[in-house]
DNA sequence: AGCTAAGCAATTTTT
DNA sequence: TTGCTTAGCT
């Protein structure tokens, strides 16, 4: 069979490479999916290469999965199992559930069904360690610690290392949770997400037999998304690939985005290094975008320093100018976006549309929006189905029924629904438990047959005792689905929804209903309880991306890897994108930028940047200024075509207080005199229409009208249906911001005593204040909360 | 024990 | 706006 035809000259050669190392920097868009689906192909077809002796990584179990179709699909009628295809976090289940006894040489108890532990469950057994040490979680917030842990993991740093490297005290009860929190670890038979990795490794490393049969096993290994790859992850390709060095990684150092969960651009930038014959190929080639949104993200992303270089060319025509929006506020950015969307789906000029964002909270904005057009959306990420707290309940309920011994499960449960073990009965439990160095469930049997619970208490557990008993007995023989529907009813937990009359009880309901339905399917596919939590465990945001949707909204992390004919980037501002929290470094800028360019290229034939003159940071807080995004600058003027309220100040309009970038653009002076008449006009019909709501067909026209959006005629349009808050029509211009020098004053805080501001970023009631309390470090203040005083 | 009301703080990205 | 913790009540 030939899998070379119809590929281009580079993409050939990476397919025809069959021995030894092979980097493929792929562009954007380059096809690199076709690539490595052909590859494949080609290895197994013409090669006489086992199926089962490739293991290709992808970066999610949805990239997964659309690659085994893809292969299937072009070897057709070739028989036989398919390729290893996985994610990095799925293979190592895989092989620990298989091989991995030998890591109960160090980790004490060790057994194959371990437990994966998400975030949630790393978060709770810190809480649990918070509790027991008096630790204030404002002081040492959990999820710094967290990350802290697994950046000490990822870098192999002991936590003797990181104990004897500890001077101040906060990283000493870090390296302190750091010991602890591994040991909880241990008890509960349980991994986190690093330790899937790095126990992989371990085994590979220390145990010569399973590695000398994993590495026979696996003769060709495919990386892709390699930039995004971690020390682990790289060192366990390492470990499998040392008796062939048959590695094809595929990535392209300009979409690394995931630097701040441990993935090290060196993996990529150092591939050659590591592997002396590598061979490496570039594809330039892009067959997704329009030239014009080709070279915009080319120029913008040719401002990184720290990037191997390349430029992509298309054969594809100049399409249409990038637009990039402003808008008043982000409720109407959003609106404008939605507008955009209806028209672009009823001119049937794209089939699909993506708004992309930074941060998960600002959906909420573009939702409302979308859902006054009446356009059905699909959101992917923010709490994801599994991350419910109904469907965790149940999920903590499954894993007792493997384990008992799972503390967190145990304590997330023991009084959900309500069942008469309350705090304090948990409390004297949790001590017991730490006194006589016993399992959580085992202190509370302990307990139980030495009578050392007040009667009522006692009482309570007991009865939870035998339910959960006896659930793990018919937990050894039914299936899945049937096990979920016993444990709701024996539990008291559907009750408790039916009876529950707040509004979220019917979905929550209805969720469990999805569970079980997802049970059921595991079942049928033979899959039991553990695979069916692995699965639960393993799954990710990205995983449920829903490619035919016609509206899909998401982050832009999350977009990595897709393409849509439309794409809408919103909220394209500083502070938001780039992030105020990366703006300090410059390798964090970097970062940004290649995020934005990741955003950019998912698009085939429009993009839109959108972005607000002000912004709410939440709900009813201020309107605050904002200034376009400094990526939009680094965009060909040409490029671009400005739309919305652009140059209002060149116009003459006093600023919101920002400077606008903008400034000296001549776009700028050009769309200014556009809307300088719309904005004169709007301000005037604001001021003879005070609070007015907008809750009908004529009333959300002029709604429209002055925000300069309407051109549509206003009674075929479809009608909102939401009226439209009142807060929409309070004038933006003149937001009062106070500019005072704060920095190097001197201030007063009730509990941190006198210290000096070293830094301010934002202004008013809003600002944060960095200021340095000698014998307390830096602390990052808001002003409006910190009740400081300024001394003169 | 467990509920409700009220207060209070805060928003990066996620396998 | 939200979610989370706390105080106070039953």
């Amino acid at each position: 069979m030939d899998f070379l035809a119809g590929l281009n000259p580079q993409q050939q050669a990476a397919v025809a490479h069959i021995n030894g190392p092979l980097l493929i920097l792929a562009g954007a868009g380059s096809g690199k999916t076709r690539v490595v689906t052909h590859r494949i192909s080609h290895l197994i077809a013409n090669h006489a290469v086992k199926p089962e002796s490739i293991l290709a990584v992808t970066f999610t179990n949805k990239a997964a999965g659309e690659m085994r179709k893809r292969v299937e699909g072009l070897l057709g009628g070739v028989p036989g199992r398919g390729p290893n295809l996985f994610t990095f976090h799925s293979f190592c289940v895989r092989l620990l559930r298989r091989d991995g006894l030998p890591l109960a040489d160090w980790r004490p108890g060790f057994t194959r069904s371990f437990l994966i532990y998400d975030d949630d469950d790393q978060l709770s057994i810190l809480k649990s360690l918070y509790k027991e040490h008096n630790i204030d979680d404002k002081l040492l917030p959990p999820r710094n610690v967290l990350s802290a842990i697994s950046h000490a993991k990822n870098k192999g740093t002991t936590e003797e290392e990181l104990a004897s490297n500890a001077r101040d005290q906060r990283s000493k009860w870090v390296a302190s949770l750091y010991q602890q929190y591994n040991h909880a670890l241990v008890r509960a038979n349980a991994l986190d997400f690093d330790d899937l990795l790095l126990e992989t490794v371990r085994l590979l490393r220390q145990h010569a037999p399973t590695r000398e049969a994993w590495s026979r096993r696996l003769q060709h290994l495919m990386i892709d998304e390699y930039q995004d790859t971690n020390r682990p992850q790289y060192e366990l390709v390492r470990l499998l690939s040392h008796s062939h060095s048959n590695v094809c990684a595929v990535g392209d150092e300009d979409q690394s985005i995931y630097s701040w969960r441990g993935a090290d651009i060196r993996n990529i930038l150092d591939f050659e290094g590591d592997y002396p014959n590598a061979v490496v190929i570039r594809l330039e080639q892009n067959y997704r975008s329009t030239k014009t949104i080709l070279e915009a993200s080319s120029a913008m992303i040719s401002k990184n320093i720290a990037r191997k270089g390349k430029w992509l060319w298309t054969e594809s025509g100049q399409g249409s100018k990038i637009i990039v929006y402003q808008g008043y506020d982000g409720e109407q950015e959003a609106l404008w976006i939605a507008d955009q969307i209806d028209r672009l789906l009823r001119k049937k000029e794209v089939e699909r549309a993506a708004v992309l964002y930074r941060t998960n909270a600002q959906s909420r904005q573009v939702e409302e929006a979308l859902r006054r057009y009446r356009l059905s959306y699909h959101v992917v990420g923010g709490l994801s189905f599994y991350q419910r707290a109904e469907i965790k309940d149940i999920l903590a309920y499954l894993r007792l029924m493997l384990a008992p011994t799972d503390a967190v499960s145990l304590l997330r449960i023991i009084n959900t629904p309500a069942r008469g073990i309350g705090k304090t009965t948990v409390e004297q439990m949790e001590v017991h438990a730490r006194n006589t160095a016993l399992t959580l469930w085992d202190a509370m049997e302990d307990m139980l047959e030495g009578n050392l619970l007040p009667l009522r208490a006692a009482t309570a557990v007991k009865a939870f005792h035998s339910m959960i008993e006896e659930l793990r007995a018919s937990a050894a023989t039914a299936a899945v689905h049937q096990l979920i529907r016993e444990l709701l009813e024996r539990t008291g937990y559907k009750k408790m929804l039916e009876e529950d009359r707040s509004p979220g009880a019917e979905s929550r309901l209805e969720n469990l209903n999805e569970l079980l339905n997802a049970a059921a399917e595991a079942s049928e596919r033979g899959e039991a309880l553990a695979d069916f939590l692995d699965h639960a465990a393993l799954i990710s945001d990205a995983d449920q991306v829903d490619l035919d949707a016609k509206v899909s909204l998401l982050t832009v992390h999350n977009a990595k890897g897709l393409e849509f004919p439309a794409v809408f980037l919103a909220g394209m501002e500083e502070g938001l994108f780039p992030h105020s929290r990366s703006v300090d470094s410059e390798a964090m800028l970097e970062e940004e930028r290649r995020l934005c360019y990741v955003g950019m290229t998912r698009a085939e034939k429009r993009l839109f940047l959108t972005h607000s003159q002000a912004r709410r940071r939440y709900g009813g807080g201020p309107l605050e200024p904002a200034s376009p995004s400094r990526f939009l600058l680094e965009i060909p003027e040409e490029l671009c075509e400005p739309k919305g309220t652009h140059g209002m100040q060149a116009a003459g309009f006093e600023a919101p207080g920002e400077i606008d970038l903008f400034a000296e653009r001549s776009y700028v002076r050009e769309s200014a005199r556009q809307t300088a008449s719309q904005i004169r006009q709007s301000r005037e019909q604001r001021q003879s229409y005070p609070g007015k709501t907008y809750n009908s067909v004529e009333n959300i026209a002029e709604f429209f009208r002055e925000r300069g959006i309407s051109p549509k005629g206003t009674s075929e349009k479809p009608t909102p249906v939401v009226s439209i808050p009142k807060s929409a029509a309070k004038p933006v211009f003149g937001a009062s911001i106070k500019k005072k020098k704060v920095e190097g004053a001197t201030v007063n805080h009730a509990k941190y005593g006198r210290g000096t501001v070293v830094r301010k970023e934002g202004d008013g009631d809003d600002a944060k204040l960095s200021v340095l309390f000698p014998g307390h470090g830096i602390v990052k203040l808001v002003a409006k909360y910190a009740g400081i005083k300024i001394e003169e």
